[in-house]
DNA sequence: TCCTATATGTTGGCTGGCAATAGATAGCAC
DNA sequence: GTGCTATCTATTGCCAGCCAACATATAGGA
């Protein structure tokens, strides 16, 4: 996978991994390379920054947590965050219907060329 | 769409709508326009710097051609541009997936939560 | 005469993820 | 008790690559 493959889709992941609860950003890094099978590596100087912005919008609401001597900063979907996830998931619907339509397009509308 | 929507996928859409035959540069545009369903618009300082480039990588050949008193600049797929098109083809399918499985994890790999 | 469609091309700029860098805690192996 | 790795957060500057804007020309209809 090239890296910065996930180019305008990275929002839509990251509250899409935020939608069963609040993670903190290592945390979301391994969640995304979970659920991707491993194909997807985000970066530190990807999410954080990326988490900023959205904080700074308004889908996300962050706290700090101690475990030990250790600092964590939990992010979690606000109302706002969750309706923009709606809207990057039929957003990712068009796009892949739009791009996978010019790939592969389907027979019937080529019938015999 | 988002203009730059196609960041990444651009040679991928070039390759695939020369697939059935040459096409002009003009051509191409509306090509993408008709199968994307008027979803994709492309510009021409997005394409023609593209189909250069291709060529100059060898995945594609070019040809002048009159029509009256006009001139077209044909681009075909040679065959290194049908193996190109192939391994786009298989990256864009790796591509949607990881995304795709990030944006919408299957159930049946979350159990119960 | 003007507007639109057809047709090809270049230049500079901006967006946004990434590589590199920095620094801290914690636990395990040796 | 020393390294190595994992866990955790964060910033800076680079640069690939698409786009807006611009430039130019033929052709045909209103």
């Amino acid at each position: 996978m090239r890296p910065d493959a996930v180019r305008g889709h990275l929002d839509a992941m990251l509250l899409s991994v935020l939608e069963a609860g609040p993670l903190h950003g290592y945390a979301i890094i391994t969640a995304v390379q979970d659920r991707s099978g491993g194909a997807l590596e985000l970066r530190t100087g990807t999410i954080y920054p990326a988490l900023n912005r959205l904080e700074r919008l308004g889908l996300l609401r962050s706290s700090w947590q101690s475990v030990g001597e250790r600092r964590r900063r939990c992010y979690e979907l606000t109302n706002v965050g969750r309706r923009g996830l709606a809207s990057e998931r039929s957003a990712w619907q068009e796009f892949t219907s739009a791009i996978g339509s010019v790939l592969n397009p389907a027979a019937s509308t080529r019938p015999a060329s």
